[in-house]
DNA sequence: TTGTAGGCGTTATCAT
DNA sequence: ATGATAACGCCTACAA
């Protein structure tokens, strides 16, 4: 219970004092203004090094009314596809000189609204939300702040004007239609339950490769994971308990397809000899998966980077193309293969 | 090229003016001051919530000299240990009040050391460091700053007085006596390359069950990956090859356990019949490889979740606990067998 | 080349 | 119960 209260730091004027000169030419001096003498800056500058001074972001900002700090917001960053996300967008913003505030919203609809509303108050200037799951009731909260907002795979289409995407349908019909040309019939998709967006498209896609070979559809065929490992397992195991069970099945995401992989295992079947499985996002461990996963890459890293870029555009008063849609690449390898005749 | 300038924010005194009451009255209504009249309070509100005003986070820091904010360094949050040790950190965080920057070291002293500057320019209250690689070097230079800070999983033993730490040495020594326990006699250690202290307290571990159970210490059954799966995976190859290979590894990590798994599948053999494995993490995946890995579980969250506390102590001045050392738990899953007579 | 004065949006300390 | 005034640490005219 010591209570030691921290000093305050020291200001340009405390060293103002030390150097002999007013506040103003320190504030000068530390930012290599020409306007000083150039035996004085290297004074001040000293003096400021050997005293441990920092300059107060939170003065300087208040008077520049520019904070050079941006706000993340995600579902959980304990979630490998986000957390690569937002290690892109974290590196581009440092690049550009902004630090980031990150905040969890649990896919919390309220969570998310509060927690942008303290960006708001923080003076961040751009904020970035990954998986919004903010409905057209908040349309107007949100567009009442006047900070430039883009939105990483958001849930519903075309609700804000600037956003990064994966080409969800066009991915997906792909993936379908590989498994089509392996000769499989009972394909099924595994998807997820919260609603969200991608899933809808993901869907979508698998629906198209569907018609365009002219299968049909089979309701059946379609069951709900939760994203995870744990939902992937669990509806992997509703498809098998079917009566005729699916000879290929095409997860929403990777952790659904690890999970439903080790319910396949546990079943004591083979992959792909008994059933084939395609992932979708290209996680780190799909190429260690056994066998090794055949998924869909999404590049993670990069969309981050590109939802920042637009950010910074944004943030400059620029306007920027409204929505980029990034292609997603097929990367075969060994969990996808013809079904045994 | 719109160059849209933004408005700026309202302030009390817009409020004040709509309000007809001075900027002082408007903090204070804001606040829910009892020293203001509850009408005035309420219309005060109103009027503030229907103008969309919202308060100043940086002018308030200013006069308060509270930011309310932390910051978070890591080597990268692009990784599932670290990233789930930040969720943790977020979660008391924000449960508190405090919003959290983050950054990225990349495992870069010179960076780190920067990334720390930046955020006691941003007036943080206090910083968590993830894996720390910052030497003795810059021990006067991060004293200087008199941020309260907590590191997790840092580099160097006693550098730093406040960290939180897995028991890496107990862990380990539990892992390889797991391992002479099935009978084991050829145990390799797979380890990390980058020198970490974990990297030295786990093979010190290894090196401790060998010695209780009067096993010799085969240099040649060390060998080093970088932490993750491509490093494991050639690293197994190497102990593979040796004349006369190792049938059971203990490994850094989970990641780099992944990549040996899907070596010793590429050569052929099996786990556990052929070589038994064992990870460190208890990393999402660990229980959905194939077979399911038997490993070390650090509680990440948690570990986050101390290091706030103890922050959140140092924070409001009161001394903590020097060191807090987190036990890990050993869990045996079907990755690890007896050896085959 | 440097100093003086004012203001950024709050909160806090006085008065009234 | 409210208002007037100062202060937080910095930047930016404007003056010297």
């Amino acid at each position: 219970m010591a209570q030691n209260t921290r000093p305050k730091p020291l200001s340009i004027k405390d060293i103002a004092r030390l150097a002999d000169v007013t506040h103003p030419t320190v504030s000068r001096a530390l930012r290599n203004s020409p306007l000083v003498n150039p035996r004085t800056i290297e004074r001040i500058q000293r003096i400021a090094r050997e005293s441990g001074y920092r300059v107060s972001a939170v003065a300087r900002g208040l008077v520049t009314q520019k904070t050079n700090t941006i706000g993340v917001v995600v579902t959980t960053i304990a979630d490998p596809f986000v957390s690569e996300v937002v290690s892109g967008i974290e590196h581009a913003a440092n690049d550009h000189g902004y630090s980031v505030f990150l905040a969890d919203s649990y896919a919390d609809p309220d969570r998310e609204v509060r927690v942008v509303h303290l960006f708001a108050e923080r003076r961040v200037e751009g904020i970035v939300v990954t998986s919004s799951r903010v409905g057209t009731r908040y349309l107007r909260i949100l567009s009442e702040m006047k900070v430039p907002i883009v939105l990483i795979n958001n849930q519903r289409r075309g609700e804000f004007v600037h956003s990064v995407m994966i080409e969800n349908v066009e991915a997906s019909r792909l993936a379908t239609q590989h498994l089509i040309g392996l000769g499989h019939e009972r394909i099924a998709y595994l998807g997820d339950r919260y609603g969200y967006q991608s899933d809808t498209e993901r869907l979508g896609g698998y629906r198209q490769a569907l018609k365009q070979a002219r299968r049909p559809f089979l309701p059946e065929l379609v069951v709900h994971g939760d994203g995870k490992p744990e939902g992937g397992r669990q509806a992997m195991e509703t498809l098998r308990s079917l009566p005729q069970p699916p000879t290929a099945v095409f997860c929403y995401n990777d952790m659904s397809a690890l999970g439903a992989l080790g319910a396949i295992h546990q079943s004591g079947l083979r992959v792909p000899e008994d059933i084939s499985l395609v992932g979708f996002d290209d996680l780190f461990f799909a190429s260690y998966t056994q066998p090794p996963l055949t998924t869909v890459r999404q590049p993670r890293q990069r969309m981050g980077l590109l939802a920042m870029e637009i950010l910074l555009k944004l943030m400059s008063g620029q306007d920027s193309a409204d929505t980029i849609k990034v292609p997603a690449e097929l990367i075969v390898r060994e969990s996808s293969a013809s079904p045994r005749a």
